[in-house]
DNA sequence: CTCAACCTTCAAGTGGACTGCAAGGTTTGT
DNA sequence: ACAAACCTTGCAGTCCACTTGAAGGTTGAG
């Protein structure tokens, strides 16, 4: 498939699969006579854990630390799977801070809803609230 | 409290603090006779708001917004409330998606320990592993 | 054959969220 | 009284992750 195609499968726009090979998070692909990017399915599944990785915190440095592992095999070093166990902490943490994220919102949300009393529907009037 | 407190208690530096002010996400606190900025703990749990909002993917501009609403005592219009409920289920997808990120990494740490020989120790090695 | 939609490179620009000075004044401990 | 640690403003700089634009070449449907 062409970049194009990549990028709608895998919801980043074809600038940002650009932007990618350019700092090495994907490999150079094949190209067509014409000089098109070639991608083959495997494409989308890298890019899928790139933006499951970056969801998770990590910056695209660090994601490329992990894609080189693991297309090395995961020849591995002590160093690198520390940072890994680290980071399921991290994770953790996060998934923790949303959930506080999420029951705030909650709160704020059903609290509204009580107090509901003048619906507002023009939304340029709404950005700042009272 | 002073600045210097207030981020000590909540993990923001003080240079930040200062930030938000500007952005108007925290409003001007009292000052000391000398100029100092004197807060409340309350500024302290707004902070852990603004953070727990920060990571759930808010901008800081759409969390000024819910601080507004929160401040205007949910004088609240269907405008913003809608755009709490459409948030909160992008904090469930990024629960998921950091579920994800989670059992992904988790693999890549399992698949390394069991592949582990030779442990490597010098931490500039290591920065790209093959 | 033509035209829209797709692709190419390279460089510069953007937006969000800080971060780091410089050049001062204040507080606190000894 | 003096140093270390704290505070002030204002503004420039940084980092990350894109995003846009210019100036073109290619593909595929009608």
């Amino acid at each position: 498939m062409r970049i194009g195609a990549l990028a709608e499968l895998s919801g980043v726009t074809t600038q940002t699969i650009r932007y990618y090979e350019s700092i090495d998070l994907l490999a150079e692909p094949e190209r067509t006579p014409a000089g098109y990017r070639r991608y083959s399915a495997d494409a989308v599944e890298r890019l899928r854990f790139v933006r499951d990785a970056q969801a998770s915190g990590l910056t695209l440095a660090e994601i490329e630390t992990l894609l080189s592992m693991k297309d090395a095999g995961l020849a591995t070093c002590a160093h690198t799977v520390s940072f890994l166990r680290r980071h399921l902490e991290t994770i953790d943490a996060q998934i923790e801070r949303l959930q506080a994220a999420r029951a705030d919102m909650l709160e704020l949300a059903e609290r509204a809803d009580r107090l509901d009393v003048a619906a507002c529907t023009d939304p340029n009037r709404c950005q700042v609230i009272a």
